[in-house]
DNA sequence: CGAGCACTTGATTACCGTCAAAAACAGTGG
DNA sequence: CCACTGTTTTTGACGGTAATCAAGTGCTCG
């Protein structure tokens, strides 16, 4: 199925790992210490005391949570810039683990508390990190409520402008099939399925252990009229009237449309299968 | 299938709208302007200006926005107490709605960074405030990757501690069955066969317009030996191991099992249908 | 009492989970 | 470089759960 080069996979994984970033969390800068994990182990462990807050400078990490039938629960993927360990209890509620070889900055709670009460910025930086967690969440909620395909789709489109937001045409994304199934809530079996899916109409291109997208740069010009195509390929029905059309635009699968170029050339179903 | 007197009925609708509280947020307190809303009137509107965050006084209150196929998803419910509009974003991402008559507290941002200035305390209340809104959104996310009897029974018992937490035995929701299943990612039907097999089950009573759930306040003190009853009955089979059995216990159902007493009497699925 | 809405129930369909096997891949050692 | 091994992913067949479609019942209110 896959014809990338082992070149371009080499690359591939690279992308995730290298990237690090001059904090972007202004407030936070120049407190607490770098500390770096391997690729798997565990950050913050559930009933852990929640003495720390993390902000990823290199690599991946994802927190999650058994569920009582023994099902992993993933509750969200952080990369460089992202922070976690933001619950605000007494003990984590989840378990931080590093998907790849990873550096967080870890600052003791504490700490922030006394940059809390002399500076005003903190505080409001903290809160607004909370609400982009929130913001996040409720988006997932939304998210969870939705066919297996848009979930994939939608999850693609957030990893990609999250992981990678510089790269145009190229995306590598550093989880397994288990942990995007483990996030969005389907199994193993269907992400694969549907990613397969995705691959048959010419939207990505997915290999062993990480999955890499071709997108053409869109820069927001892309023409809206033949988004209908891509609309009756992703639904499998067009939208009926314009108001829905325009709906269909800013929506989920909408953003993919302008992500993805699948509006030309290929049309959905058209190739045969390998 | 219901036998309720329209006495208990009225009873149970009063039950959610004149329950007021004496503000919670001990810092917002004092700041603000209190406004009534009718039943079903809009508070907010998706993309109105974020200028104003609530406290919800007295009533119901949902969050709730369209998704691209006309579907309607609902965000959250928030009660006396709660506080909603902390997205922290220009624009409000959700529409927020009465279910019920309702009056909250309104203020204004503005005022809510000045006071955040002078007194440290505001900040960390916003923040913590911020903070149980995303352990419930996470929580949530648990939830949809579930069974539809899981999420019906879990989100019955969330109501019932969160509408209602000083009641015993009888609870009402002030919800329709379309605002659950837009809850809960299911569909009408599926929530009414889910709420039905539960009261052939003993659990509840549910009639027309509001949920009662009929609950034998346990404090705690369940027998745990009779759990397994339980478990057998909504899982459709029992622990295995020790393990197992306490995992199960932390869970949602766990959670269901002691405060529903559905171990002694009537065991599951022996009760003719209706 | 009748109209309209909310809810329930039943029959059928479709999607996704489960189980099973095969294929692709990474890492190891020769 | 290649064969071997274990892991990850893909693919297929089948079954179960929940969505859809379609009546039917119960509740509220004019």
């Amino acid at each position: 199925m896959s014809n990338l080069t082992s070149d371009t996979k080499r690359q591939t994984l690279r992308a995730g790992d290298d990237k690090e970033h001059s904090c972007r969390n202004a407030s936070i800068a120049g407190v607490g210490i770098v500390r770096s994990y391997a690729r798997k182990s565990q950050i913050v462990r559930e009933n852990d005391l929640a003495e720390h807050i993390y902000e990823v400078i290199s690599g991946t990490v994802c927190t999650w949570k058994m569920s009582s039938d023994g099902r992993r629960q993933i509750a969200g993927f952080y990369f460089a810039g992202d922070v976690f360990g933001l619950e605000n209890a007494k003990n984590h509620s989840l378990t931080a683990q590093a998907i790849t070889a990873v550096k967080v900055r870890v600052v003791k709670k504490q700490v922030l508390n006394a940059l809390v009460s002399s500076d005003v910025k903190v505080a409001q930086q903290l809160l607004s990190l909370t609400a982009v967690e929130l913001a996040r969440q409720q988006e997932l909620h939304l998210l969870l409520c939705r066919p297996a395909l848009e979930r994939v789709i939608h999850f693609l489109i957030d990893m990609a402008q999250r992981s990678c937001p510089n790269e145009d045409d190229l995306i590598a994304l550093p989880m397994h099939r288990q942990d995007i199934a483990d996030y969005l809530g389907l199994t193993i079996e269907t992400v694969s399925r549907m990613l397969s899916e995705l691959e048959r109409r010419g939207a990505i291109k997915s290999n062993y252990r990480s999955i890499v997208l071709y997108i053409k740069s869109t820069n927001g010009r892309t023409p809206i009229k033949k988004l209908g195509d891509f609309f009756e390929g992703v639904k499998g029905r067009r939208p009926k009237t314009d108001q829905e059309l325009n709906e269909w635009l800013t929506s989920p699968e909408g953003k993919a449309a302008t992500l993805f170029d699948l509006t030309s050339g290929s049309r959905w179903g058209e190739r045969a299968r390998s």
